[in-house]
DNA sequence: TTAAACATTGAACGATCGTTCAATGTTGAG
DNA sequence: CTCAACATTGAACGATCGTTCAATGTTTAA
């Protein structure tokens, strides 16, 4: 049968354009105008594309997972020892909130306006899982004192510092007080290790 | 002059119910017609009294200040000595969590879809900075480890870590990770102090 | 008692939301 | 070459958004 034309632009691209625009603006505030803007393509394509705003938002979400999420903690986790990545992770998190310090992160964006849609909510959740399990993956491998929590309880103290950064980074007019946070956080670490 | 029939409504509980919507749903998620169902009012008794949409939500803001906010940080650290309120905040927080786990923080709410608006930005960034100011005056009057970080650190540090906790307890399906959070933290100032 | 000043109600406004549809263009298998 | 299968466009849909307005009721100073 003829298979007709193929599209004119890259779904994976404008996935990408869209997940921008949702991680600045957050999900209720940007509209399909936006998207169309945005992506350049009529109201038609974008919906036979990706389904509507919703399941392009997951998709979004999905793909923010991929492209930042994974490669700031699996990738680094899985490829330097454990006391190398932790370092890089935080000098990468000062590095891109010195860069934007007013983006915060598409999953915090997510959790501060959902409402009631299992869907969603769960879809962020298994990314913070993926992060926490990540965290504590490296932190197993790292002596600490006694007196220090689990590698599990610093994992959930280290993703909260990171959400909660990235949301007090989106209204700080000095842009000091979330690096502060999160070098605090990594002087931390370090003075629970045994050396 | 004739002064007419005074308001069949208290302003004041009106704008309770307001903030509470608003804590709940979020910005843009909370229409006008939710606020009208939530508190019995017409549309033009809504508008003559708080002005519109935006300027309700800014008194909302305002009043989850004064009834949220200064009562758990500025009125514990006024009337405590400082270790007292500072146990006494932590032990608030995790009540208020276990309590209802997926509210949030109506500030951490508002911080992720604020969109370009300075009034909104700055009101948000005042109870902040508001909130650093009192932590510091509390963790000021103790003495602390030559290693620990300074006051200030330590307040911008605690109102990240909170924030965190909030955004991601809305989201867990487990309550656990953000309680963590917060207790871990508490033993962190615990650990750093001198006896 | 009268009339100006206020509150309340509910319908209605224009705008914009997310979504769909008819019309047209483009491709490639048969 | 033909035509079924796809993509694209832009207008249009009903719904709902935040807001306003006309109509009516209620109060109190004069």
């Amino acid at each position: 049968m003829a298979r007709g034309p193929a599209k004119s632009f890259d779904p994976d691209k404008v996935l990408n354009l869209a997940m921008v625009e949702f991680w600045k603006r957050g999900y209720a505030a940007t509209s399909m105008s936006n998207l169309r803007d945005v992506t350049g393509l009529g109201a038609k394509s974008l919906y036979d594309t990706y389904g509507g705003k919703r399941e392009l938002f997951l998709a979004a979400l999905d793909r923010y997972g991929e492209t930042q999420v994974k490669c700031m903690f699996d990738q680094v986790i899985a490829t330097l020892p454990a006391d190398e990545a932790l370092e890089k992770i935080f000098q990468t998190l000062v590095k891109i909130h010195r860069r934007t310090p007013h983006m915060g992160c598409l999953l915090g964006v997510a959790a501060a306006q959902l409402e009631d849609d299992p869907d969603l909510r769960s879809a962020i959740d298994q990314q913070y899982v993926g992060i926490r399990a990540a965290l504590e993956t490296a932190l197993g491998q790292l002596a600490f004192k006694p007196s220090a929590p689990s590698p599990r309880e610093m994992a959930s103290f280290l993703l909260v510092l990171f959400q909660g950064a990235n949301l007090v980074g989106r209204v700080d007019q000095e842009t000091a007080h979330a690096e502060t946070a999160i070098l605090t956080a990594r002087q931390l670490i370090l003075a629970w290790r045994t050396d």
